[in-house]
DNA sequence: GGTTTTCACGTTACG
DNA sequence: CGTGAAAACC
């Protein structure tokens, strides 16, 4: 690498960031500030490893929270690398040890065929063992049972560690279910995302051979996102990097906000007890945000009781003032945003992609959705329930996992009577039961019994052990006929093909063509969208094809796939789910008492500072604006509640806010600046004038065209002070929307009636 | 065994 | 309020 090529890459970075980059001996610990250009220190390094000091791509990790994150790396790593950067290995601890344990997990007895369990079939496997263990789960809800299960399990604790710590009834509870729920979990050859991490530290430990060779394959690694990994990540982490103590941690304690899901912040901690001589830089400068916006995140970050202070900076301008508001109620908390996102497009040069709308939990997205439906503003809502967690993709999940891999308990049992085919619970049991007297998986006890059950069918001859009626058991040996069949059709089908024979002969296609059920057509679509995906395997039989795709099924969640296009919406997203991202403009809302910080955490204090910091990630996302809003009154669980504004508030010095309530009495209500058009909120109740916008600009029966939603004709055009709510009819999906002419850029799709009103619809409603 | 009704419950979510 | 799972019913 020339002088030059080396000067190009530290090009642009700070002392600190330089120095992260330059430092590439030994163990390094980065302390990163939000904004503080974290990714590209990382991505640089990696470069720098890579054509400075001649590390193969290939030998260098880079471990990242999400597969987005991974990916998102990779793209930015072709710049600097080009086609080298294929050979990087970035990913998740997750994606890493699975790719780890089906190549070397034969060494402590994983078969390669391992099928990775998700949260359902845990929970199912959760509730068998509390059967078994004679558990009631009235008292012992199974949810919390699998929490503290899977809490111990990344603590790398093992039943009997767990006894050792046990400190009551509950405890010992746990023990036995976690016994049996492993005995069901290895039966079914399945492992869970703990075990993924926990079986490849026991590969480490069992197999030197094993070991060495990982050492060696990564003789760098880097784990971003440090403050949210949990101790067993971190062991496989310090194994890896065990020879060569060439690991590098970015990370920031104050962004830890996955506790919760047993992230350990001492983690960062005791990476210099563990790694002496470890290099900490601390990168401080924010490069995201205003002024004003840094400033106030730092002042409420600092409220926190447990925390290294960071000094925390930005070179730029002071920015617009952050604004607090507060609404009456929810729906007038998300007409407000919206308002301000209509007015910010119309009169600054913001596009809808720059705006997020981000809250604590994912109840309260509804009335944002619906707020957006109304002003006909396209949103993309991320997360909510994922769509391999949609009840019909997992369906066709467990069917494809049962041809790949029969003795999958949890999907048998999962697809076994769906569609309903005459295998209820009794025989569900029984075949349980019998199987496990047998000490062998289900599948193999429904062959037995098919091979016994013709003549036993036939001649009424019953000398078998097994406990079923001759009906049951030739439903359950349709059953596995249709399983055995499909099965059969691995080989000379691609995968598109294969799912469509699955949805067929099981029936699973024409009972929901048949359902009754409002959302059976959404779920065809789903179904669709599936069978889209598997597309991208095509070219080879599905006897190939199928294993990578359900591993990536299993270890690739939808999130991966957003953002990227070109398309203009409105994001909706939690505050969990918007670390590591920013936008120009971002709103909190349901910033109260109960909501953020939620109720659950108000009296624990550790809790609160996670919560705070959950505010703190929020806040930290923003480039130019920032708008906290609140409302009075809030509809949590159907019944009204009223939150006092959010104690995180007082953190904010009063210098940084814009002073909006009293602006909201000078104008009527809204977020805008005195003086400055917009609309009135239909709903808020105040002393100021109500104004009509002109003459209406439609009447029922006008044709209509809407930039997402289509054609439609206009029904209803209803005067609302200011502006005018109207009703249209659109062609094919979308249906009836209500849409406010202010905001909606409705077209006249015809020759207009009063081409002076049609012409210029939108821009200043207040001009009648 | 299948369908309907009632009931309880409700944070955040990576792989 | 909305959902999913257990209980009651057919």
């Amino acid at each position: 690498m020339t002088q030059q090529a080396r000067d190009a890459l530290l090009d642009g970075l700070n002392p600190a960031q330089r120095q992260a980059v330059e430092h590439v001996d030994g163990p390094l610990l980065i302390v990163a500030g939000p904004g503080s250009g974290k990714t590209r220190v990382i991505t640089h390094r990696i470069a720098y490893l890579n054509r400075h000091v001649g590390i193969g791509p290939g030998r260098i990790g880079a471990v990242t929270f999400t597969n987005r994150a991974a990916k998102e790396m990779r793209t930015r790593l072709e710049h600097l690398l080009g086609d080298r950067a294929r050979y990087v290995s970035a990913g998740t601890f997750h994606s890493l040890c699975a790719q780890i344990l089906r190549r070397d997990g034969k060494a402590i007895g994983l078969p390669p065929e391992f099928v990775i369990m998700d949260d359902d079939d845990q929970l199912g496997l959760i509730k068998r063992a509390m059967v078994i263990c004679e558990v009631d789960p009235k008292k012992f809800p199974p949810r919390s049972i699998l929490s503290a299960i899977s809490s111990a399990k990344s603590q790398l604790l093992t039943p009997e560690g767990l006894a050792q710590r046990a400190t009551g009834y509950y405890d010992e509870v746990v023990r036995r279910i976690f016994i049996e729920y492993q005995t069901l979990m290895s039966r079914s050859r399945g492992v869970d995302f703990d075990d993924l991490l926990s079986r490849t530290i026991e590969l480490f430990r069992e197999s030197p051979e094993a070991l060495a060779k990982y050492q060696e394959r990564f003789i760098h690694l880097m784990v971003d996102e440090f403050q949210d990994t949990n101790v067993a990540q971190y062991e496989i982490a310090k194994q890896i990097a065990g020879k060569y103590r060439n690991l590098a941690v970015v990370g920031d304690p104050d962004q830890s906000i996955y506790s919760w899901r047993n992230a350990d912040i001492r983690n960062i901690l005791s990476f210099q007890k563990d790694f002496p001589g470890t290099v900490v830089v601390n990168l401080s400068q924010n490069y995201r945000s205003t002024s004003n916006i840094l400033n106030a995140s730092r002042k409420l970050i600092s409220a926190n009781r447990h925390r290294l202070e960071q000094d925390l900076f930005t070179d730029n301008e002071e920015g617009a003032k952050i604004i607090i508001a507060e609404a009456y109620n929810e729906d007038e908390e998300a007409q407000l945003v919206l308002q301000e996102v209509e007015r910010l497009t119309r009169e600054e040069d913001f596009k809808l992609r720059d705006f997020v709308v981000t809250y604590r939990v994912n109840a309260q997205s509804r009335a944002l959705e619906e707020a957006c439906l109304r002003y006909g503003v396209p949103y993309k809502l991320v997360g909510g329930t994922r769509f391999y967690q949609r009840r019909e993709v997992k369906d066709l999940v467990a069917y494809l996992r049962l041809l790949q891999d029969p003795y999958d308990e949890p999907s048998l049992i999962r697809v076994i009577n769906v569609p309903v085919r005459g295998i209820g619970k009794r025989s569900i049991d029984d075949l349980i039961a019998w199987a496990g007297s047998l000490s062998i998986p289900a599948y193999a006890a429904l062959q037995l019994l098919a091979g016994d059950g013709t003549e036993a069918l036939d001649g009424a001859r019953d000398t078998d052990t097994s406990p079923f009626s001759p009906r049951q058991r030739h439903q359950l040996v349709g059953f596995l006929k249709l399983i055995n069949d499909l099965q059969a059709c691995l080989p000379d089908m691609e995968l598109p093909e294969l799912i469509d024979e699955v949805l067929t002969r099981s029936g699973y296609r024409r009972s929901l063509l048949d359902s009754e059920e409002p959302d059976a057509e959404d779920r065809l679509d789903n179904l669709r969208e599936f069978r889209g995906v598997s597309a991208d395997w095509v070219g080879m039989p599905s006897s190939e094809s199928l294993q990578p795709f359900l591993e990536n099924a299993a270890l690739v969640s939808e999130q991966d796939a957003i953002v990227e296009d070109e398309q203009q919406y409105l994001t909706l997203i939690t505050l969990h789910q918007i670390k590591g991202l920013e936008y120009p403009v971002v709103f909190i809302t349901g910033v109260e008492d109960g909501v953020l910080p939620h109720t659950r955490s108000l009296d624990d204090p550790d809790q609160l500072e996670e919560e705070r910091r959950i505010a703190y990630v929020g806040m930290t996302r923003a480039r130019k604006r920032l708008y906290l809003l609140r409302s009075f009154r809030r509809r949590l669980f159907g019944a009204p509640t009223g939150n006092p504004p959010s104690r995180f508030l007082r953190d904010i010095p009063e210098e940084l806010v814009e002073a909006a309530a009293t602006r909201a009495r000078a104008t009527g209500g809204g977020l805008r600046a005195p003086g400055s058009p917009g609309a009135t909120p239909a709903s808020i109740v105040d002393d100021g004038p109500i104004v009509q916008a002109g003459p209406p600009p439609f009447r029922a029966g006008d044709k209509v065209s809407h930039a997402s939603f289509g054609q439609g004709i206009v029904v209803n055009c209803l005067a609302k002070p200011g502006d005018y709510e109207i009703t249209v009819a659109f062609k094919g999906q979308s249906g009836i929307k209500r849409l406010l002419h202010s905001f909606a850029k409705l077209e006249s799709a015809q020759t207009p009636p009063s081409p002076k009103v049609v012409a210029e619809p939108i821009s200043e409603p207040f001009e009648g």
